[in-house]
RNA sequence: GGGAGAUUAGCUCAGCUGGUUUAGAGCACCUGCCUUACAAGCAGGGGGUCGGGGGUUCGAAUCCCUCAUCUCCCA
């Protein structure tokens, strides 16, 4: 049966994907083969594709099928992270939802609900990557509370502890006040915004009448002021030194301190002091044993501290303090202002500074080695810009907060068995923590002496293990995968985590295997709309992968999207991009039926078929090389291009077109066979971009044994390349080029047969292509003449005159306007290259190539012009 | 406020260890074609002086300075 006219990707999508599950391919075993590794950036557990999941999973899926025919053992390790915070957000809310509030349940009864969400929701996002084409090991599936992981992240707990890498202390953190946790600095985004800074005035203790007055954008925290700061050396205030201040509404005495930190420039000049609530502050009060007041509730309403204000959210008292302090006099004005304020990464809450305790890593020499071996090349960042960044953060790392006041996680192993800030023990079990805890105290402690922590740790505490726990190399060490697939080769991901995640691995990597986690990352750019804005759920701005897969097939949209994607830009993304890959896919099943309708007959192969071949085995060979290098260097999108213009122009609209025998003509049957043999070798360099079609159509090209599927077939080798041939074939495409180009302009129909003449006047010339300009041009004959030939239409192709005797209705003014506009761009051209050339500092400074070079030049132009003056005065 | 990067055809990007022809590609666009592989196609074509200014050099999109605009990171 005739294959139908436009491919259609549904019918082989779901077949080829079950086929190479069945045969096991994506599975991996250590054996003697080099091994090739890529860990997934494990997506949330309840996380649905997006964009940019599409993005970064094309490209390891890229990497690793041409790794795989590259004959390397290719390992793609997929999973889940269990994104505490994120995670516990959706189950809360759908609780609510059910009239269920968190603070009702216990923890066992919270965690069962939460496992059971994960049951339903975990995974649906790796079942979507299998509809993109995801080459992953699906038996190597891993999650980070997985029983071996979560026991990983535990184990690197304690060790850190012992270490004294992780300590307990109270310190200012960012505080989620809609998700009641505290969070790390990369958790907290900030942004700029439209608020108010609002004069007020204190008066000076022991004054009838005299008054200071400051700015502040948070009135609300008046509250909770213990100072007043000024520096000591603003003129304005030396009064003050010594004074105190009274503070309005509480009426509280607080002291004017000085300190060398205020700017004298913002604002008033005298700032207010609030520890509690703001980081600087607190280092001011801790450094002037200033009293902390913690007006806030952990949900972000005032506590007894605010007074009247008790029980009422910050922003709501924000106003309602405004209107009072201007009721009784102390705002003096308001003023219009832009700062930054930081956002909870998750929530989108306003964060709140907030002393609390928590568990901190002690980051500086941890991050040494991984600052280290970035900086040296051993771990290489494309593209390299990103080192700066990296470099700039580890630089000035701080200590990572690590306790989460969550309950979906890896519960921190500490024990607690008494008041005391140091009455606690570390340790995996609760036997180990009544020994311990007996040990320290010195009196026997009991099972129901002990509390746990009620804290979870952070997500990215146990997602930096990824590349070591999911292959058990910490549970196990030395185990046979940590030996074989550690480090792994490459890591694809966003910019975005690269301290969240990225820098952390390495650290990791260092610190537990004394080894990097990987030898090249790759940074995605962010997916954006046309407008330029990043593609959101809740901008509702992101087209759905799979209906774009639906509509375009899964190859299309893995062209689509890679298209025009270098390493660490942003992709303006529209969904007409996968047209382009839907086409590529439909181009390539064209050539094939263009291909499997021939009909084979003995007989001797064309010259000009024979001339086709050499030239493509050429080109095919220098593009391959091409590839081969831009792969190396993580340029994938112009691999891809380049592909694609190897498989349509040179491919399609040039060699099919050379070796296609006439309609309803046979061929021969040694250019069928290198035919098939080329289609072959291009759709092994198209698997990794389109695995589906190029599966498919490896098929229909031949019968195979059972097992001889393009995904494990070898990636073509490199054979050599004519560059004589293929320089004289571009010169043989002008050729053509301006013959077609006669014919449009003297609207000459294509199966019109029209006749060429050359005059030789380049040496050089054997006429090996003739058959080939013969064919593409349609011509009835070429003829070798040694004189003009006059009535006739003529272009040149370097010093060559190709002369088109004048049918009935040649326009001669258009064909001297042709002339007289390349005569123009020649001398213009030879203007520029004079003047170099009579520049006497040029001919003396220049190297003695570059100066022949532009001899050759002016003589040329000097020769067509003279070539071209003369035909065009023939013509007057 | 500190740091990094960018600014090349309508769009997305190459080119940037300075010199192989007065800048390349894909898409989009324009013109003509339904020429029996493909209109999801074929053939042909137009379009930028490389953000502005200054400098170094025999020579700069490519190096330096400066201004402008944008993006990202950090505080």
């Amino acid at each position: 049966m005739e294959a139908p006219k436009n491919y259609d990707p549904q019918l082989s999508e779901s077949k080829w994907y079950a086929h190479w599950m069945k045969k096991g391919y994506f599975h991996s075993e250590p054996d003697e083969r080099e091994p090739y590794t890529v860990v997934i950036p494990p997506p949330n557990v309840t996380g649905v594709l997006h964009m940019g999941h599409m993005l970064n999973n094309t490209i390891q899926d890229i990497l690793v099928r041409r790794a795989r025919m590259l004959g390397k053992n290719a390992c793609w390790v997929p999973g889940t992270d269990h994104a505490s915070i994120a995670t516990e957000a959706k189950v809360v809310q759908k609780l609510r939802q059910e009239g269920i509030k968190k603070s009702d349940l216990t923890r066992e009864e919270f965690l069962k609900h939460a496992f059971e969400w994960k049951e339903k929701h975990g995974g649906i996002i790796l079942e979507q990557l299998k509809k993109l084409g995801a080459s992953c090991d699906w038996e190597r599936t891993s999650f980070t509370m997985d029983e071996k992981y979560s026991e990983s992240v535990i184990d690197v707990f304690i060790d850190l502890y012992k270490k004294g890498k992780i300590y307990r202390g109270v310190r200012m953190v960012n505080w989620d006040p809609e998700a009641l946790t505290a969070l790390s600095d990369e958790e907290v985004l900030h942004k700029e915004v439209n608020s108010k800074l609002f004069y007020v005035r204190y008066k000076i203790a022991e004054t009838d009448d005299q008054w200071l007055t400051i700015a502040t954008t948070r009135p609300e925290t008046i509250l909770g002021d213990s100072a007043i700061c000024i520096n000591p050396e603003d003129p304005r205030f030396i009064h003050l030194h010594g004074k105190n201040a009274i503070v309005p509404l509480s009426n509280r005495t607080i002291p004017i301190i000085t300190d060398e930190y205020v700017d004298m420039e913002f604002g008033t000049g005298c700032l207010k002091v609030t520890p509690a609530h703001d980081t600087n502050d607190y280092e001011l009060g801790k450094k002037h044993q200033l009293e902390t007041i913690d007006i806030f509730n952990a949900n972000g309403t005032l506590n007894q501290f605010g007074l009247h204000y008790e029980g009422m959210d910050r922003f709501a008292v924000r106003q309602a303090i405004e209107k009072e302090l201007h009721d009784k006099g102390y705002l003096v004005k308001t003023e219009d202002h832009i700062n930054k304020i930081g956002f909870s990464e998750r929530t989108n809450a306003v964060i709140e500074p907030r002393l609390s305790l928590q568990w901190f890593v002690s980051m500086k020499e941890l991050a040494q080695p991984a600052l280290e071996n970035v900086m040296n090349g051993n771990i290489q960042f494309h593209p390299e810009k990103f080192k700066n960044t990296y470099k700039h953060w580890m630089d000035n790392i701080k200590d990572w907060c690590i306790s989460r006041q969550l309950w979906w996680g890896h519960q921190i192993p500490a024990w607690y068995f008494g008041e005391g800030s140091e009455d606690y023990v570390v340790c995996k079990t609760r036997e180990e923590a009544i020994a311990l805890a007996t040990a320290k105290s010195g009196r026997n402690i009991t099972i129901s002496d002990l509390k746990q922590d009620d804290d979870v740790l952070d997500t990215w505490f146990s997602s930096w293990l990824w590349p070591i726990s999911v292959f058990d190399g910490l549970t196990a060490p030395g185990n046979n995968d940590i030996k074989y697939y550690y480090p792994t080769n490459d890591l694809v991901t966003a910019p975005e985590i690269m301290f969240f995640w990225v820098a952390r691995m390495i650290i990791a990597g260092y610190e537990y295997l004394g080894d990097l986690p990987f030898k090249n990352v790759y940074y995605t750019g962010i997916v954006r709309d046309k407008l330029g804005r990043k593609m959101s759920k809740s901008l509702g701005n992101s087209p759905d992968p799979i209906e774009l897969i639906e509509k375009y097939g899964a190859d299309g949209v893995r062209m689509g999207i890679l298209i025009s994607s270098p390493a660490g830009n942003d992709l303006p993304f529209d969904s007409s991009q996968c047209e382009q890959g839907r086409n590529f896919a439909n181009k390539i099943w064209n050539a094939y039926r263009l291909v499997s309708s021939w009909e084979v007959q003995e007989f001797e192969q064309p010259k000009s078929s024979v001339i086709g071949v050499e030239w493509f085995k050429s080109k095919l060979n220098k593009e391959l090389n091409t590839i081969n290098d831009l792969y190396d260097k993580f340029r994938i999108s112009e691999a891809l291009m380049t592909t694609y213009k190897l498989v349509w122009d040179d491919f399609c609209a040039w060699y099919l077109e050379i070796i296609k025998p006439g309609y309803q003509q046979p061929i021969d049957p040694k250019t069928l066979a290198e035919t098939k043999a080329f289609f072959e070798a291009l759709l092994k360099i198209i698997h990794p971009f389109m695995p589906f079609i190029s599966e498919e159509l490896w098929h229909s090209l031949k019968n195979r044994e059972e097992g001889n599927d393009i995904i494990v077939s070898r990636w073509p080798e490199i054979e050599t390349c004519d560059e004589v041939i293929l320089r004289s074939f571009e010169k043989t495409e002008n050729i053509i080029t301006q013959i077609r180009n006669f014919r449009k302009q003297n609207n000459i129909a294509s199966k019109v047969k029209i006749e060429l003449f050359i005059k030789t006047n380049e040496e050089t010339y054997d006429g090996s292509m003739d058959p080939i300009i013969l064919k593409m041009g349609n011509l009835s004959q070429i003829e070798q003449i040694s004189e003009k030939l006059n009535n006739s239409s003529s272009f040149m192709e370097g010093l060559n005159e190709y002369f088109i005797p004048f049918g009935e209705h040649i326009d001669i003014e258009s064909e001297k306007k042709k002339i007289n506009e390349e005569l123009n761009h020649l001398k213009g051209f030879l203007k520029s290259v004079q003047a170099k050339l009579s520049n006497e500092k040029f001919v003396s400074s220049a190297p003695e190539q570059v100066v022949n070079m532009e001899r050759k030049k002016e003589k040329d132009a000097n020769d067509k012009i003279a070539l071209l003056s003369e035909k065009l005065s023939s013509l007057n």
